[in-house]
DNA sequence: CAGCCTCACTTTTTT
DNA sequence: AGTGAGGCTG
């Protein structure tokens, strides 16, 4: 009920007080940002400085979105979640974008009922394009195509203003007019459609632009630095004439990979004069040791805005590092720590295994399995883009848009029911001339097709849409399908699970009011497209979380294991090559470490099998920049010669299997530590050669990898 | 037309 | 190593 302003510090008052101007805060990790921006918004109304439909906040994820309606809810009078902030938009770019489409179809050119395409459908879309122009896939991967067409929308750029440099650039301006010529044919919009589409809606419709410039009042938006062009640009249209309030961390852009802009923090400073620039340093979650870690790394990069975090809590434990001899080492000794955690009394909820790539998981998780610790990997498919998910959501769709062609080839013949290559080749050839859709031309074995769907269409007519979902389920033939399946009792299990998630969508639509009037099997269509399922299997229990560092931006953890500290992982050897990808690498590291509230542990592991070979890699350069008072080896650093991974094997009872014979090459092999007098110290990966011709590669860390020849370098057993 | 097998790929991810 | 997609054979 109350804003308890009191409980703010003296910066994040100034930032939930400014006055009606525009202002960026720059919200260091774990400042209390989320808590700014919702305070701000329910003193803005409160202080009758604007009414709740004269908000507008903007984030990135649905989750985002829903706590940030929670939280202001909470100190608004009157709240009920559920009967909250009548007119007020909070939502994800997406989702506002969707609603104004939604509401203004016509004038966007689109049929009230379209559908989103996510990455898969867009994916698919695309390869049936590229076949139906012959188009040759190896010159034209389907994957790269998407890619230039995302990144042109992104920017704001349609097909006919594409600059074109070269033959192939020219080429792929084509394919990116006829994909949206097919896009608008069929009625669907892919992610980036969705923004910019709605971008030119008010660019180019000036009552539009007037009505909601007027409306919105004020323009909130979240984890700014994530922005990319055309959401600032859709911003700037939007917000023209609101105050405009952007809270982000430069520190933690980690999405520059997917076209996010951090420059949008300067620009926004500039193009807006911004007076008020407001910087939360203060840190409410992390002991002293762990920021100093994190500032300490954060501090070798050269781009920055500048911020220093700091915090009243004492300095706390130093952080742990521990290096392993293989990545099976390096888990079992998470495992083993985590037991002792167990044991003292720390919840597994509370404790998180980050990496760099999903493919680190499995080691661990393997470990974890046979100790029998209960655990929960987040990322990976989620409900909406399971593929039996995707099937009956096909037919779903089939029922309200006949003409999805994507929908219709994923289930024309799924479950199986005869209509094979030869033809669905002839009806797109007949499609293709009649300048219609698969369905409409259907004819011949196909008939039964569309007889299928237009019975399950006449028969969910007016049916509520849960027993509407029930109906195509249990008749698609889906269900009997998996029956058959081995792996088939957990999908049949998930169709289930979509059933009743059309149940609860319809009471969650009821309560939110989601205000325009659309039929509510093309709301959970789009719900589908939009949301695709944060919801995932063992939500909530008592378990060990693991995750890669880029999905724990923006959560925390008492106790957090970084693992995977090696060069060529973390950073990423890919990062590199790419222009400042290095420094996004550590920026990386920064969100990762300032994620634990009490203990850090870092690791490292000498050996690591990867894509099916092992690799030897060095310590992370990260572990060099973090200062060394800060931090307690629990293994000598750097003692354990790696010819004491060797020693073991030939020691051990059962030999490592994996490892590869040690070959001689001049005096040197595989594996082995080596001092250059120019490069310093790194270890031997590769190896070719014999005698005088006899030459290495090296990993020196942060001087790079080299092939040296052996009778020409000054190499060193180190 | 359908199942099987080989081949190529492998950073990060939300909407 | 593990997976997914596409090609080939029955």
């Amino acid at each position: 009920m109350s804003l308890h302003l009191e409980h703010l510090n003296p910066e994040q008052l100034a930032a939930v007080t400014l006055p009606d101007e525009h202002a960026l805060i720059l919200a260091g990790a774990g400042s209390g940002k989320t808590r700014v921006l919702t305070t701000r918004i329910a003193w803005l109304i409160k202080g009758g400085r604007v009414t709740p439909a004269g908000v507008l906040a903007v984030t990135f994820t649905n989750k985002a979105a829903r706590e940030m309606l929670t939280r202001v809810g909470a100190m608004l009078p009157s709240a009920s979640p559920s009967s909250l902030p009548r007119g007020m938009w909070i939502g994800t770019f997406h989702g506002l974008a969707n609603r104004m489409l939604r509401a203004h179809h016509r004038e966007a050119g689109l049929p009230a009922a379209f559908q989103i395409l996510d990455s898969q459908d867009q994916l698919a879309a695309i390869k049936r394009l590229l076949k139906g122009m012959g188009v040759d896939e190896d010159r034209f991967p389907p994957r790269e195509v998407m890619y230039f067409i995302n990144g042109q929308k992104e920017e704001g750029v349609r097909s006919r203003d594409v600059t074109v440099t070269d033959e192939n650039t020219r080429r792929l301006a084509e394919l990116y007019a006829a994909y949206d010529e097919q896009c608008q044919r069929e009625g669907v919009v892919d992610f980036a459609e969705l923004l910019l589409r709605s971008y030119e809606l008010l660019k180019n419709n000036e009552i539009l632009r007037e009505h909601y410039g007027q409306r919105f009042r004020h323009v909130l938006v979240d984890e700014f630095q994530d922005t990319n062009r055309l959401q600032y640009r859709w911003l700037k249209l939007i917000g023209r004439s609101s105050c405009l309030f952007a809270v982000g961390d430069d520190d933690q852009s980690i999405y520059t990979f997917r076209g996010a802009n951090v420059g949008n923090m300067q620009d926004f400073e500039r193009d807006f004069r911004v007076k008020h620039v407001v910087r939360l340093e203060q840190n409410y979650r992390s002991h002293g040791n762990i920021l100093d870690a994190a500032n300490a790394l954060i501090a070798n990069n050269r781009n920055r805005l500048g911020k220093n975090l700091w915090t009243a809590a004492g300095q706390g434990e130093p952080l742990r590092v521990f290096e392993g001899e293989s990545d099976m080492d390096e888990a079992r000794w998470i495992v083993e720590e985590v037991r002792a955690l167990e044991r003292d009394g720390t919840r597994l909820s509370q404790v998180a295994v980050l990496y760099r790539s999903n493919a680190q998981s499995r080691v661990v998780e393997h470990a974890l399995f046979s100790q029998g610790i209960p655990y929960r990997v987040y990322g990976g498919l989620r409900f909406f883009e399971r593929a039996e998910i995707k099937h009956a959501l096909a037919y779903l769709r089939l029922i309200a848009t006949p003409d999805d062609d994507n929908s219709f080839l994923r289930v024309a013949n799924f479950p199986p029911r005869g209509i094979g290559a030869r033809t669905i080749e002839q009806l797109q050839d007949a499609a293709k001339q009649q300048g219609k859709s698969l369905m409409a031309v259907v004819d011949g074995k196909a008939l039964s097709f569309r007889k299928l769907i237009d019975d399950l269409r006449a028969e969910t007519q007016g049916l509520p849409l849960k027993e509407l979902v029930e109906v195509v389920v249990a008749k698609s033939g889906l269900i009997e399908h998996y029956k058959t399946e081995r792996e088939g009792a957990d999908r049949i299990e998930n169709l289930e699970e979509l059933v009743n998630a059309a149940a609860t969508f319809t009471e969650e639509a009821r309560e939110t009011e989601s205000g325009e009037a659309v039929d509510p099997l093309t709301a959970f269509l789009t719900h589908a497209a939009l949301e695709a399922g944060e919801h995932q299997a063992g939500e909530g229990q008592e378990a060990l979380q693991m995750m890669t560092v880029h999905s724990a931006k923006g959560l925390e953890f008492d106790v957090v294991f970084l693992s995977g500290l090696e060069e060529g992982l973390f950073p990423h050897e890919q990062s590199v090559t790419e222009r400042d990808g290095l420094e996004e690498e550590r920026r990386l590291a920064y969100v990762a470490i300032t994620r634990a509230r009490r203990r850090l542990y870092l690791s490292h592991a000498q050996t690591r099998m990867l894509h099916g070979q092992t690799r030897y890699n060095i310590p992370s350069r990260f572990l060099e920049e973090i200062p060394e008072g800060l931090m307690k080896w629990l293994t000598p650093r750097f003692s354990r010669q790696r010819e004491a991974v060797w020693g073991a094997a030939r020691r051990a009872p059962d030999p490592i299997p994996t490892l590869k014979t040690p070959r001689d090459v001049g005096g040197f092999r595989i594996g082995q530590n080596v001092v250059h007098p120019k490069f310093g110290s790194g270890v031997i990966i590769d190896a070719e050669g014999q005698g005088g011709d006899a030459r290495v590669q090296v990993n020196f860390g942060s001087q790079g990898v080299k092939w040296l020849a052996v009778s020409v370098a000054k190499l060193q057993a180190a």
